[in-house]
DNA sequence: GCGACTGGTAGTAATATTTCGATTTATGTT
DNA sequence: AACATAAATCGAAATATTACTACCAGTCGC
């Protein structure tokens, strides 16, 4: 008899991954949480012998989740499914803690294969990732890292400022700073993400902006 | 005994989705595609009775896919399930063809009666959509259709070149204009557009974009 | 032929942005 | 304590964009 628990912010992702889930693991019982603390109190009430995890679910900031649920269950096995780039998010999760990582394009038959793996206590990645870390490797070069990894914290909050469209004098104002100041920051992220307009960097921030196009 | 194709290229969601009109319809056979052509040739090999559509699938155009599948089977009823901007994507599969229109973050408890509408003959939209349509109907506005209808030849030209991300001199050059004919350009495609930015201008044009988020 | 309208084109002044370099503050090291 | 380093801030000049206005060439209806 296990337990499994599924968070992700849309519904009928979860579902198919429950339906997924269901043909894996025999006699489970499963929770649904649709947001980050819903999932962290479900956790809490509940303990899950299966967490599977949506990177991008709103109001949080991607692989730091999976501390949070570490804190409130040490145990937890969790398989990290993400829309993100897979060659980049992959390394970070399983770095933090995570037992595996399933990019949501998979095939089901990948997705039962993950699974099973991680009820195994065993780490799952994709043969697509492995390789890749492999030749990284093989190359000298370090391990892929989250593009907004260098960006320091204030960086980062300008840069979703201005995913959002705002101008440089909103986003001053909104953090009490000179637009000066922000201008600074906006050509520094420009400079650390390799790009040249604001157009190419939402495109590399594409998955935060899912979120956003839903109410335009 | 009712067949159901269902076009996504997210298997999990594609399985979602199954898993959820499974408890809808009985007696219910199902194929899924996750490509374009995938989709069309599954349909013509097999008519179905609802097709249930992602628009955001790689390599097409968003809405006018409708018309592909029209082609294929005119009477197959189309559900079209998307990730994108409801208020604005909602109007237009309808307009296009489409019976009903269903968000990807919706709980699954809207999926069923939207499926459920649709195999009844009925249109479906979301609250949220029916209450925006009708208060742009007292306000006399007319229904949004193709967003890009309302430009010029020229002003379509520009707007491409907006959303690679160039700038106004950039363009200017390729276009043999002034820089300050651009800038005008750019200001009646921003008015009729009625966005404020260029990140809010991409995002109204998502369906142009190749699925970048994926393979960045 | 004559307004009215549309599409494409610019000029210009007001705004916004980029791009420097420089200062301040906090943190860690010796 | 002195020093190095990283993060955050800002001023100012050089550029770029926006928001106007205006002009000209077709086209349509009458």
């Amino acid at each position: 008899m296990h337990h499994i628990l599924i968070v992700d912010d849309h519904p009928m992702m979860a579902i198919g991954l429950q339906s997924i889930a269901k043909t894996v693991i025999e006699n489970s019982t499963f929770t649904l949480a649709y947001t980050f603390t819903e999932g962290l109190d479900a956790l809490a009430k509940q303990p899950a012998d299966l967490l599977i995890l949506d990177l991008a679910i709103p109001g949080t900031r991607g692989p730091e989740m999976i501390d949070s649920y570490r804190a409130v269950q040490q145990d937890v096995r969790i398989l990290v499914c993400s829309g993100r780039d897979e060659l980049m998010n992959a390394p970070i999760c399983l770095h933090r803690g995570a037992n595996g990582f399933l990019h949501k394009n998979s095939f089901d038959g990948e997705a039962v294969t993950a699974i099973r793996a991680v009820m195994e206590n065993k780490k799952y990645i994709s043969t697509k990732v492995k390789d890749a870390m492999l030749s990284n490797l093989m190359e000298g070069k370090a391990m892929q890292t989250d593009p907004a990894a260098s960006l320091t914290p204030r960086e980062r909050e300008v840069l979703g400022l201005l995913l959002t469209g705002k101008w440089l004098k909103a986003i001053a104002e909104e953090l009490n700073v000179k637009i000066s100041t922000v201008g600074t920051q906006k050509n520094r992220i420009f400079k650390k993400m390799k790009v040249d307009n604001i157009i190419d960097l939402a495109k590399k921030f594409w998955y935060l902006e899912e979120k956003t196009a839903d109410h335009l």
